[in-house]
DNA sequence: ACCCAGGGCGTTG
DNA sequence: CAACGCCATGGG
């Protein structure tokens, strides 16, 4: 936390939309070996597409690594269409109970063991495995120590003047991890919050995503010139 | 009929 | 490396 100005501004953001909206419970999953199938499922669709595909399998009996590993591809897919490129998810979803087993002998528990820096590595040499779904599984599924950034961050914070625009993931990701505590609960539902917010800010407001902290947090400025169409 | 959701990869210039 | 096209559903 070395620039006091920055640090006292992310915690006040965030303790404003603890106040309104409460701790949001992050990851909504029964297991950790969920929040990861999840965490491929919701790529680039909406929560509700993602859910209904997770539902699915569940009632065809598929959540379950061995069983995932087991499956051929078609049969994944076919429980999974709601979720949007179903073909290259059931893929990556085979991808990923195969690393498991290579790496972990199947055990979530085994690959939490791993130390963060080289499970990062790991899971982002994965085809299909980006640097906001790997980041989503070390925090959610590990509960490891690190700042998922996703779309809604960049947009958002970039409104409040924080970095410039067309940033790179781990810039934004630094802004984060530089002026936060390292601390898990915090990560964990910061970035909850940010979707949140970003999943209801057009009810509130069609065209401006910074109105909603705006309004219920005074003396933190949304620059108006930045906003642009959502 | 639009628009866009809790991305990532491969291919261009 | 940025700027695309591609993948290919469902709710508003």
């Amino acid at each position: 936390m070395e620039n006091y100005d920055t640090s006292k501004k992310l915690l006040s953001i965030y303790s404003i939309l603890l106040d309104r909206y409460g701790n949001r419970g992050w990851w909504p999953a029964d297991t950790p070996f969920e929040t990861i199938i999840g965490t491929i499922l919701t790529q680039n669709v909406s929560w509700n597409n993602a859910k209904k595909a997770i539902d699915n399998l569940k009632m065809a009996k598929l959540l379950d690594p061995y069983i995932l590993k087991n499956s051929e591809l078609g049969c994944i897919s076919r429980q999974i269409i709601s979720s949007r490129y179903y073909n290259q998810k059931a893929q990556k979803i085979s991808t990923f109970v195969q690393f498991l087993y290579s790496e972990y002998n199947g055990n979530l528990d085994l690959m939490v063991l791993e130390d963060l820096p080289i499970l990062r590595k790991k899971l982002l040499s994965l085809k299909g495995f980006g640097e906001e779904t790997v980041d989503s599984i070390i925090l959610y599924a590990c509960n490891l120590p690190i700042f998922v950034v996703d779309s809604y961050t960049k947009r958002i914070f970039n409104r409040y003047g924080f970095f410039s625009e067309n940033c790179q993931y781990s810039e934004v990701q630094c802004l984060f991890t530089l002026h936060l505590p390292k601390d898990v609960k915090l990560y964990n539902d910061y970035h909850a919050q940010i979707v949140n917010l970003g999943n209801s800010i057009c009810k509130i407001h069609p065209t401006c995503y910074l109105c909603p902290i705006r309004a219920i947090a005074p003396g933190i400025e949304c620059e108006y010139s930045k906003v642009r169409k959502i």
